[in-house]
DNA sequence: CGGCCCGTTGATTCGTCTCAAAGAGTGTGG
DNA sequence: CCACACTCTTTGAGACGAATCAACGGGCCG
């Protein structure tokens, strides 16, 4: 359990590694070409040749600090962005009361799509710990299509699966009672953390308990005392924020378990 | 009321006509450039040489009875489909439960989105009455871009739109009491029926109590007790189907209304 | 060391679901 | 055209889940 943990913390720095001095754009193409998360941002059958004018498509990257806004809601939209290292929420702001958090983004995934169908961005994005994301220009969208003929079906398919994963977070919300909301949450960020290499049963959560109550609809207290109660019941082993799952069918019992009405 | 009624409903009867028989290429390309939802299939910059080639585009229609399914989960994607005219509910199956309603479509919308990222439908998309769809075959996408270069920046602007919009309703799950959620919902309806021309304060409710309710995470009792509070509160008049908002500005700040926690 | 944010846990209140029953609306067949 | 059946809707009474209010403990940073 401990070895597991080191394993991803070591990597996590890795990721997270101090680049924020100047890079020259070959270095930065070098970067692309081994980024493990390459297939996210770029459609599967790129040639090499195309790789080779990517630094078009990346020519700079933004560093973030924990906090530190991304972009804010009604801001001009101008680029997508990929998540490269860290974490980010997304979060619709209120006038008087608390932020709605809308979504977590982790590595590898793309933030910003928000802003295509108005011009302005709809949402905020805020890093939850040192981050650094591949700005990707969408003003010149068509000459990179020239480049990339399937660079635009695969950004189709990039929104058609965010809209399939906002209907599923939608029916969670709507159908689910507490305890399901939050073993769906965990199991998800789970294969999210699979997908990116990681364990999926022993991660860090980069969020408080009151950003994961807003996210699903829950006070902090009721997420906090069903961290305790799952850990009573042996399906998962929580310190603070490291978390790991011991019983995941159980988990995954729960999380389809009967709805709340 | 009453005449506000009527108008809506002989306009609709207009839409819902009976065109079911068979109809040549050339009708058809007639009725598109003539189509009142226009400007929500092409691209605004659309030139009459590209709306000439529009039977491409728009081979077939279908057209669907009361509780008809359009596509269903797991069903091979190879087409968008715009509704014509009529209502549809998209949903998510349940295995034992009750299925889950993720959204209602009416005229002027783009339904099948979802089935781009992974080439199968993901959710369920049924017809709540009389219905008629144009049917946008999406497997030649790339000869269609060549006659219309701006169609593929549309249609990331209605697929950005939708997940904008899916993140609105999912703050008002996570965040808004029941009676908030009711408002919103009502004044939603609302603005999309004064989008195409309808009242924005009279019209007909297209789906069950039940059907509101799996929608906004309430039961159908408590939707039903909300729609007779409604109206002993002087903010709607509401006939089984039949619905009239008599203070919008009261409806509009309930639903702004403080959250839920 | 002290202040502050975050997390935990308890007691109580309140909102919404569930169960139940009756009424209204709609469609169908005799 | 009316009667019947079915679904949808309304309304009530009680139960339950989650929010709120409140207090304390822990970790992190200056």
């Amino acid at each position: 359990m401990s070895s597991k943990t080191e394993i991803q913390d070591s990597r996590c720095a890795d990721l997270h590694g101090q680049k924020n001095r100047s890079i020259d754009v070959a270095e930065l193409k070098a970067q692309c070409l081994h980024c493990d998360m390459n297939p996210v941002c770029h459609p599967p059958s790129l040639n090499v040749a195309e790789l080779d004018s990517l630094d078009q498509w990346f020519p700079t990257r933004r560093r973030l600090q924990r906090g530190e806004t991304l972009y804010d809601l009604g801001e001009t939209f101008n680029a997508l962005y990929a998540v490269r290292s860290g974490f980010f929420k997304t979060l619709l702001p209120n006038r008087d009361q608390r932020d709605q958090v809308t979504g977590f983004l982790m590595t590898g995934e793309i933030i910003g799509m928000d802003g295509i169908s108005s011009g302005q961005h709809a949402c905020r994005a805020v890093a939850l710990e040192v981050s650094e994301v591949c700005i990707m220009p969408y003003g010149n969208v068509d000459q990179i299509e020239a480049s990339f003929p399937n660079l635009h079906a695969h950004l189709n398919r990039l929104m058609s699966q965010r809209i399939v994963q906002d209907q599923a977070a939608f029916k969670i919300l709507a159908n689910m009672r507490s305890e399901a909301r939050l073993a769906a949450f965990i199991l998800d960020l789970g294969k999210r953390f699979a997908h990116l290499g990681y364990s999926s049963n022993t991660f860090v959560l980069r969020m408080t308990r009151e950003e994961i109550g807003s996210y699903l609809g829950l006070s902090l207290e009721t997420v906090s005392r069903l961290f305790s109660r799952f850990q009573e019941d042996g399906l998962v082993d929580v310190q603070t924020r490291h978390l790991q799952i011991t019983n995941p069918d159980g988990l995954a019992e729960i999380a389809g378990g009967r709805p709340a009405h």
